[in-house]
RNA sequence: GGGCCGCUAGCUCAUCAGGUAGAGCAGGGGACUUUUAAUCCCAAGGUGCCGGGUUCGAGCCCCGGGCGGCCCA
């Protein structure tokens, strides 16, 4: 149900009302000092027996998430980032107990007290002080149910990560995952930098940019598709090893595997090819989950994924020779492949040339197949337009695209490095502009030069760290790792949120 | 962009051959001295996503639109 977050103009200030605090809204204080997470009571006072009082005096914070008041007595649960822990409120000994049964779901309050264990078992704080630190005016969804409504979900994640069990998680998680990258890639002597995020030409990658507009230089400009060039041009610069996590911004559809913007890892190594970005995939992806997890095994969608180096190097064409039967090659005939790829039911443009319809060929019937992790190696040239050509194969580039569960997790290759080939293949990604294909590069005269001034043997990669949380995660849609994912406006003329009525809204 | 499905109280869900909507939880009032989704009593809460149409009568049938989900491109 989408309509929810803007009730007004029709908002009738009686629905949901709640009761108001006893006191002045002045009385909620500015500041709470706290000895510990409510978790981490939890936790440091395991060991306490039913019954038992620790003699130990704890101040803590969070949002009360259940009340069970009974009479002269009241327990309730307080939770907060670290955890939950029990509260024990008597009418003996808490100040304003009625008020303090009366609180809300959802209310915020922080508590002092000693730390006991009742006879039931249950770990607590016996309440011996309180105060209100924020009303909570809305509902946090069913006490069982939560909020279930992606919908809602998405849209009021602050809700999400509070009303469903599991949510905040995943974004721990990805924070470690991202923590876990930063500090094995610091250890390996690269260095982070942040590149432009605004570009005069877009540039790096296959794909249709978002255009914005710079007001004072009176011109457009592109979100950037990649960071690519710009972390290239660092290394020129000098930069040996270098790399970027950053924002990236696609102009295409929504879908469960798609973000119009989403978070990318760049890495470029001098004096390296793309066997050594092989070793470096092993490392992050291996070497995270067994950080994180303790193990290289992990499951995903009810199937394992081992991803214990050294993972399988097979062959574009030898994959699409397993998998769909056929024997390719970028030396054979457009019109063979045509034929290949229609027999396959694979559909192509015109202007595909055998490199692409390749490519499409594999996409169409192999890439979904493959649950790996494997190495993906050597594409055809004619589909890579930044990577070097192979030292063996002609027609081929050194280039490979790690495969985990059916998807590519990210690209490497030797980078190109010859400003007169770079520049030839710019020119044919112009080419293919001009015969349709909106995707297609455009020369970067910025980055030409920057190869006049000589980049060494470089070996570079992409990692989509969005799907590789999604697999660490174990989950199958993108938004579920992306805290505000993006979702189209619900409404066209939105009303101030409900409930945020100011002084004269009778609210109860 | 195409196909299918969904949208009912703040949340989670019911209801029906088309006859004017109900429960649990949350919120309000009350009872209760060791609870664990506490329990019990009372009262309140609805533009049935929006807009048209068919009909004596539409939450339900038809058309258009919105948002979401899944699949396909």
């Amino acid at each position: 149900m989408a309509h929810l977050a803007w009730a007004p103009p029709r908002f009738r200030p009686q629905r949901g009302a709640r009761r108001e605090w006893e006191g002045d809204v002045s009385e909620i204080g500015y500041r709470f000092e706290t000895t510990s997470g409510a978790g981490d009571v939890a936790r440091s006072f395991a060991r306490l027996e039913p019954g038992g009082e620790s003699g130990v005096n704890v101040v803590t914070a969070g949002r009360l998430m259940r009340s069970r008041p009974q009479g002269r007595l009241a327990f309730a649960e307080l939770r907060d980032w670290t955890g939950a822990i029990q509260l024990f409120a008597l009418a003996a000994l808490t100040p304003n107990f009625d008020e303090f049964c009366h609180l809300s779901l959802g209310d915020w309050i922080g508590v002092s007290g000693e730390v006991v264990r009742t006879r039931r078992g249950e770990l607590s704080v016996k309440v011996a002080s309180w105060e209100l630190l924020a009303r909570a005016r809305r509902g946090f969804g069913d006490k069982w149910h939560g909020v279930s409504d992606p919908d809602i979900r998405y849209r009021q994640r602050e809700l999400d990560l509070w009303a469903n069990e599991g949510v905040r998680d995943i974004f721990l998680l990805r924070s470690k995952v991202l923590a876990s990258i930063r500090h094995r890639l610091s250890a390996a002597g690269f260095v982070e930098v942040e590149t432009p995020v605004l570009h005069p030409i877009p540039g790096g990658a296959t794909a249709r940019p978002f255009v914005t507009h710079y007001n004072a230089l009176h011109t457009d400009v592109y979100l950037r598709i990649a960071t690519e060039l710009y972390l290239k041009r660092c290394v020129v610069g000098g930069i040996e090893r270098v790399f970027e996590i950053g924002r990236t911004f696609r102009n295409e559809g929504l879908s469960p595997r798609h973000n119009p913007e989403f978070t990318m890892l760049e890495l470029y190594q001098a004096y390296g090819d793309y066997t050594d970005m092989m070793l470096i995939f092993e490392d992050v992806v291996g070497g995270t989950a067994e950080e994180l997890f303790g193990t290289t095994v992990i499951p995903y969608q009810g199937r394992e994924i081992d991803l214990t180096p050294p993972w399988r190097r097979a062959t574009l064409v030898e994959l699409i020779a397993e998998h769909a039967g056929v024997e390719v090659d970028t030396s054979m005939d457009v019109e063979d492949l045509r034929h290949l790829a229609s027999g396959l039911g694979v559909p192509f443009k015109p202007w595909y040339g055998p490199g692409k319809l390749i490519l499409e060929i594999y996409e169409k019937t192999t890439e979904a197949e493959l649950w790996g992790p494997v190495f993906v190696c050597d594409y055809p040239q004619e589909v890579s337009p930044l990577a070097r050509a192979h030292r063996s194969k002609p027609g081929y580039v050194e280039r490979f695209e790690p495969i985990i569960a059916g998807r590519e997790l990210g690209n490497a290759f030797s980078e190109l490095t010859d400003p007169d080939d770079q520049r030839a293949r710019f020119e044919e990604q112009e080419r293919e502009r001009a015969l349709g294909d909106e995707e297609a590069m455009a020369i970067d005269w910025d980055y030409l030069r920057a190869l006049e001034l000589g980049l060494p043997p470089t070996g570079g990669l992409g990692l989509g760290i969005d799907r590789l949380v999604m697999l660490y995660a174990d989950v199958a849609n993108i938004r579920e790792v992306l805290l505000f994912p993006a979702l189209r406006p619900e409404d066209t003329s939105p009303g101030p949120p409900a409930g945020s009525t100011r002084s004269g809204e009778p609210d109860a």
